[in-house]
DNA sequence: CCAAAAGTGTTACCGTTACACCCATGG
DNA sequence: CCATGGGTGTAACGGTAACACTTTTGG
């Protein structure tokens, strides 16, 4: 790329960026994190921002989004939603950068995280051990977790915090963890259950009540159908 | 403002335009209505966009918002909120623009409206006679009617397309019109007064069970304690 | 005078809540 | 052998849905 080039606009405008929130659920720790990476240049090297950077003239901002995640996390096909479009006008000090914000969903923050370009470092933090954060990122995280708290009660997006096959009560402490309250046990697992969204994986010959819980996954395709329906998720 | 002057950058930088679909309900008609502005001026004379427009730099996209709202329609203090960005490669042809959508309440459709700068004519359209509408402005109005359809039962925005002081019945209609659906009138009617939101301004004296359906004003205070002691509005 | 609008009451039903209880097993 | 975790059952409660009924008044 030839770096000389200059381009110029009859009218000033700002930069945009694109910062994406990754979540993921530690069922070890019972712990909801987030991913944050390392910065190993400058400027602000030795920061842990969320990944993101400028957004290209040819990609949209959900390609943007997708081109992060690889490339500072190694991260590929997960759950990717728009979140909102920060705009305060000194909210970064260089110059004036709007930030349309992503979250996404990791299933299990076991996963060995790679190690992208320019980045020193990749650590998942528990929400109340996140360092301090440069810019408006606290502000943006904020927003990132009260719409995975209100999301999660109407729209099975927790399925993406969890492995493809998982057990009842995986569920039920994910639920838990991201509500911060608890919730009957068997009125969860009656509520889920009565959906019939959930494929069993379960060894079907022993009939073994307890000590190791049935597998199950999420039928994504009857959920589709289901929505066209009218049904709607809900817990 | 000097025109001549130009600003240059390193990298090549999209346009950011602000749009809003501003929403009034016609209690006549019994439909949700949206407000197009036509254009007086080139590019694109004599066509309907939503009123919007490029970001100032020095500008947050939600006083972008609010001053388009004054300008182009002469709307001023009313319920707005950022909708969705809009960011597809090739959504303008001129070149890359990236636009913030938001979304805006209006109390009645009555009001008369001010056409504002560049403006030719300003005019509500129910949403099965809406123009063919440039870009992609029908997506964006797609995404805004699916946002108000969904938040009007769990929050109360419904209140900001009626006038400060309604009637039940009103209410009613308002919520049977955009969810497109039936609605019990007792039942609809014992669960908003079972939440005490709504402050009666009914001639206390005179003992009318009909003719004149009591008058209402919804309890913002109240609202506002209640959802910070765990509350939440729902229909 | 009656149709339409506003307001109220009644009932059956169903989902949620709060439990208690069983079973299997690993330490 | 018993504490723990997985799984199931049940009874009371409360909100919702469906519908009937009354009162008032404008045409």
């Amino acid at each position: 790329m030839d770096k000389s080039n200059e381009y110029t606009y009859k009218y000033p405008r700002p930069a945009i960026t694109v910062d994406c929130v990754i979540f993921g659920f530690d069922k070890d720790q019972l712990q909801l994190k987030v991913l944050l990476t390392k910065r190993a240049i400058n400027p602000y090297i030795g920061m842990w921002p969320f990944p993101g950077g400028f957004i290209n003239i040819d990609e949209t901002s959900d390609e943007c989004a997708r081109r992060k995640l690889k490339e500072e996390a190694g991260l590929e096909s997960i759950f990717l939603e728009q979140l909102y479009t920060f705009s305060k006008i000194e909210r970064d000090p260089r110059e004036r950068i709007i930030s349309i914000a992503y979250y996404a969903l990791v299933r299990s923050t076991d996963y060995i995280l790679n190690i992208g370009l320019n980045i020193e470092d990749v650590q998942w933090f528990s929400l109340d051990e996140i360092p301090l954060l440069a810019f408006d990122h606290q502000e943006i995280l904020d927003v990132a977790v009260e719409r995975l708290k209100g999301k999660i009660r109407y729209q099975p997006i927790g399925f993406e915090l969890l492995p493809e096959k998982f057990t009842l009560p995986d569920l039920h402490r994910l639920y838990e963890t991201i509500l911060q309250r608890d919730i009957d046990r068997g009125n969860f697992r009656k509520k889920i259950l009565s959906m019939n969204l959930l494929i069993d994986h379960s060894d079907k010959q022993k009939n073994r009540p307890s000590r190791g819980a049935k597998i199950y996954s999420f039928d994504k395709n009857r959920y589709e159908s289901l929505t066209k329906s009218g049904f709607y998720f809900e817990i």
